[in-house]
RNA sequence: GGACGCGUAGCUCAGCUGGAUAGAGCAUCUGCCUUCUAAGCAGACGGUCACAGGUUCGAAUCCUGUCGCGUUCACCA
């Protein structure tokens, strides 16, 4: 529905029916009429037959005419049923046109000093192996609402919480002592998180020998993953760690500073970038005093053992584990605590964005549930971005056993795909090599987030590496094509637009079509904040390319004798590239200007 | 078994929170480049909106039940 017209007709309909009925309509029904009837703008009668007796379509018929003698703005109308359709003036578009062709930044908001700061969480790896393909899509998904909150005049904090610590650590840890040679990144030349990951996987398939001698030598398959020696080492090493023994949190830092340097190639390389970083290691501890607390405000309670519990059957949830009985904190009395800590960092927090996949539902509704019986008021402003899981036909991703599609791997897959694609259309001869390795970048890159955000996010994604990630119809290349072929036109077209189009006077139905998508922008986004969902601005785009690409193939911009009209047509691109690089900036998609 | 989510064209997805004859892309087929970039445009083909009831002027959308797929119900994170 659009905002635009809405405002225009809403006070005089509530004269006629002041006047006319004696009632007052506390809202109308409008939606954008059908391509297959005439007219721009319908309004649905029926809803209104609630207050007034009437035919459906003799009262639309009355309305019709009241509109068209009072408002300017509506020259003819025609009546199916009960739905009103009404033919709104060319002027009226034009007018509308010139006003948001005035607007710098259209459709985004500005944060000012008032503005209210929230956090967005994504991203969250561990240090035990290199990010893989539903890595990409919790970081291109929270990086796109992080954007998108911020052009809803936010202010945003991008954070992750990496999980730098526990079990899964020492064991990349120790197979690395025991097998790896002292090999590092530099004297492999592999990535600081491929390597680590490369001793992470080693340890499984070495487990998994120690466990098939055992059993050969008598031992239960359950016995025999117990004892088995990795594993043991395993352990040991982490209540080494956990003494603070000096070897081994040297080795831990070591290994774990090879993983950030690898994973900061890999958001380079992504395009995503974080203000903020929150460490395991130095969160896991946290949360206790809240536990305290909760105590003696009766809100948990405590069992003979000394564990400690919420009861959560009352809200149709179970029981949950807090503190384990030898006092020592579970996942959820870290995240209570990391949740405080983080308010403690940013006093003026108003909200917090978790993007986590949807198999922790369950964990974030008791989160905040729990917060909100201590009595945070903010508990309301916490919002889980949840999303569905990335499946190859195979089957689940199993890092253990080599199942992933590496991050690293499939971006570099894109880029020569997008390679081969220029290459064949050959468009991009002239350009130097390094712009060439950019633009391959930019489009390969294109490609990948918006397929994965037009999605909407809670549905899973079924990903098959052998049919490739298209470059035509529906995708990135497609919106990013578009823009680079305004762009290429208008460096041609070479006219100073100063927003003045009273000379205008008649439209094509064409250049309607588009003004009305644009119109649509700015309430595209406010809604993609609301609901945290980077996949309708990513559909609101494509239908933008769509309308404004019927228009490019039927009319002429620059072949336009007629000066006024070659002049707004230009204007019209230029408005729509902006559109586009705005609402692409949203998804963390960047727009060429040739390609 | 309980809870949560999903099910729309052969495939991948929209469907503005209840409106008209359910829309795109891919694939298949047909046209359009001596005129602004054909990664494009125009068109054809393709549907029992999982199924069954209900609510109402009106249901893909809301409610109930059934079936199918997934996730989750750890003193793992």
């Amino acid at each position: 529905m659009s905002i635009n017209y809405s405002q225009h007709l809403t006070p005089t309909l509530n004269r006629y029916f002041k006047e006319t009925h004696k009632v007052i309509i506390p809202s109308f029904e409008f939606q954008s009429t059908r391509k297959e009837f005439e007219g721009d703008l319908t309004l649905v009668v029926f809803p209104l037959l609630r207050q007034v007796k009437a035919r459906p379509d003799v009262l639309a018929q009355e309305i019709g005419e009241y509109l068209v003698t009072q408002l300017s703005i509506v020259e003819r109308f025609n009546v199916v049923k009960g739905f009103l359709n009404l033919e709104i003036s060319d002027r009226f578009f034009i007018d509308q046109f010139s006003e948001l062709y005035k607007v710098s930044n259209y459709g985004h908001i500005s944060a000012t000093e008032s503005s209210s700061t929230v956090m967005v969480e994504f991203s969250s790896p561990n240090t035990n192996k290199p990010l893989h393909l539903g890595h990409i899509r919790n970081n291109v998904l929270g990086y796109s609402v992080a954007k998108i909150l911020e052009a809803n005049g936010k202010k945003v904090v991008k954070t992750q919480i990496i999980n730098d610590r526990g079990i899964h650590i020492c064991k990349s840890m120790v197979a690395w002592q025991k097998f790896g040679d002292q090999e590092t990144p530099e004297s492999s030349g592999l990535k600081g998180d491929q390597l680590v990951g490369k001793y992470y996987v080693k340890f499984d398939s070495e487990y998994k020998k120690e466990i098939a001698t055992l059993m050969s030598q008598g031992q239960s398959e359950e016995e025999a993953k117990q004892k088995a020696p990795l594993l043991m080492e395993a352990q040991k090493m982490l209540r080494l760690w956990e003494a603070n023994d000096t070897a081994v949190v040297n080795l831990w830092k070591t290994m774990n500073e090879w993983v950030y340097q690898g994973f900061e190639l890999s958001y380079a390389n992504l395009g995503v970038s974080f203000d903020s970083y929150y460490y395991e290691s130095e969160t896991y501890l946290l949360g206790k005093k809240i536990i305290e607390k909760g105590l003696a405000a009766s809100v948990f309670y405590a069992k003979d053992d000394g564990s400690v519990w919420i009861d959560l059957t009352e809200e149709g949830l179970d029981e949950k584990l807090l503190l384990r009985a030898d006092g020592t904190s579970v996942y959820m009395t870290q995240d209570l605590g990391t949740a405080l800590k983080r308010l403690e960092d940013v006093p003026v927090l108003k909200g917090m964005v978790y993007t986590v996949g949807n198999e922790q539902d369950y964990h974030f509704k008791v989160l905040f549930l729990i917060l909100k019986k201590l009595g945070f008021d903010w508990a309301d402003a916490l919002h889980h971005l949840s999303y569905g899981m990335v499946d190859l036909p195979s089957g689940k991703m199993k890092s253990r056993e080599g199942t992933v599609v590496d991050a690293d791997d499939l971006i570099a897959d894109m880029v020569s795909q997008a390679k081969t694609i220029s290459e064949a259309v050959g468009k991009v001869d002239t350009l130097n090599e390094k712009e060439k390795s950019t633009l391959f970048q930019t489009v390969a890159l294109g490609a990948l987030k918006y397929y994965i955000l037009k999605v909407d996010p809670k549905k899973r994604i079924l990903f098959d590496p052998e049919a490739s990630i298209d470059f035509n119809g529906n995708t990135g290349p497609f919106i990013q094509y578009t823009h680079a072929r305004i762009k290429t036109l208008l460096q041609r077209a070479m006219i100073e637009n100063q927003g003045d189009f009273d000379a205008m006077e008649k439209l094509d139905d064409k250049e309607r079509e588009v003004i009305k998508q644009l119109g649509n922008y700015p309430e595209v986004v406010a809604l993609a904040g609301e609901q945290y969902s980077p996949a309708l601005i990513a559909n609101y785009i494509y239908d933008l390319v769509k309308s404004y690409n019927t228009f490019y193939q039927n009319v002429s911009v620059l072949g336009s004798d007629n000066a006024i009209q070659k002049n707004f047509r230009i204007a019209l691109s230029q408005k729509v590239a902006e559109v586009i690089s705005n609402g692409c900036s949203l998804l963390g998609i960047t727009v060429p200007d040739r390609m």
